[in-house]
DNA sequence: GTGAACAAACCGACTGGTCGGTCGGTTAAT
DNA sequence: ATTAACCGACCGACCAGTCGGTTTGTTCAC
């Protein structure tokens, strides 16, 4: 027991949150079925209730484990750019193709943060807070840099989370063109938005055709 | 009756409306009780499903309600405009200080719209495809008139959508500023975000500070 | 190495509270 | 007298969470 047991434990948490997400983001929270949780695990309620206390810890652990995946992949794909814009304009892409591979995770992430009562208001405002963090950064450095104009970071990277949040959605419910087919020209909204009365002449100066 | 009971009928489906806007918004769909209703109404259950065949039925109605008085609030706005960009300008503020002096109301159209289970994603498409085509037919305008640049409005009108959408969330729900103070930093975003390369150099050039 | 003792992991039938919806009945209008 | 409008006790489906029990794995005495 033990060492190899908390592995082991590990395991299964993991084992029963991947069925969790599946279905949650089939059903929403209200009509996923703990039962149904069960079967794609090949595990009784029961077993399930041994490792969560109960469904909305859960679903809970749910969303941290996927906003931790996005939030991760996004700063990996910032990394790789050589200015603040870019790569701003890089975390933007990752998560429009992540979103665009997974359609479970979308819907999950973008329709059921609500579907908890009330209960869920708190936890949607941290997961969407730490996303705009991230956008937030990268701006501030951009400003920094001197290659957006000054702005309120932090309004701007609301409306570029709320942007990114509709494209994916639209194209959930109203068969919109899938987020990544989007990208290039919600980049170019988004940088435009951002770079206001700097844009064209003082980008195209900088030798960065201002698209 | 007949006459006059026609019209009462309607003034007691607009009291059972009032009552359920309050308390769907309270509480979100699922949470939201029936006999609630009826307490607020001063009407009994059987009352109410006189009126409303389901709980359901009378969410969706609450809610057609609500987009419906939105989309005519911004319809007026629009007409004010002299041109298409201030047209749409005007829009999004009357959008925005409508929700600004009716939290209830925000949050009614913002987070509930997914409480409900998957039935009504349909229905919250349908809403908001509505609020983008107006958002796309100013925009449209705007791009005859020679505004703004030749772009995507579609595309462009989801992100307005989307933004506004998560600015409001933000103020709902992790106490950010009043969607009515963020309303000219945003409208400065969203306008750039449409100018393109048209940007600053045009804008002045036409007399109308980038700002 | 074997088996007794203990605990971790898991099982699944059952319960208890909750609510949407019903329905037989009453009241009010025409 | 007829029917629209309304009443409210009641029903029954639903499902998260419980709990006494079984299995599986670990430890250690001998």
């Amino acid at each position: 027991m033990s060492a190899s047991s908390t592995k082991q434990r590990a395991k299964t948490r993991e084992r029963i949150l991947e069925a969790a997400e599946a279905v949650f983001a089939d059903n929403g929270y209200h009509d996923a079925l703990v039962d149904e949780i069960g079967k794609r695990t090949s595990m009784s309620k029961g077993g399930l209730y041994f490792h969560f206390p109960s469904k909305e810890d859960l679903f809970f652990a749910v969303m941290d484990r996927l906003a931790n995946k996005l939030v991760r992949r996004a700063e990996k794909a910032a990394e790789g750019g050589d200015t603040p814009v870019e790569a701003a304009e890089a975390a933007l892409g990752a998560v429009l193709s992540a979103l665009s591979g997974q359609k479970r995770l979308a819907r999950l992430l973008i329709t059921q943060g609500y579907s908890m009562g009330n209960a869920f208001e708190a936890k949607r405002a941290e997961m969407f807070d730490r996303f705009a963090g991230v956008i937030a950064k990268e701006l501030e450095e951009a400003k920094e840099a001197g290659q957006i104009d000054d702005l309120n970071t932090g309004l701007a990277s609301r409306v570029w989370l709320g942007a990114v949040n509709e494209v994916v959605a639209h194209w959930l419910f109203s068969g919109g063109p899938s987020p990544k087919d989007s990208a290039p020209d919600l980049k170019k909204f988004l940088l435009d938005s951002v770079r206001g009365e700097k844009n064209s002449a003082d980008a195209y100066m900088n030798g960065v055709p201002a698209q």
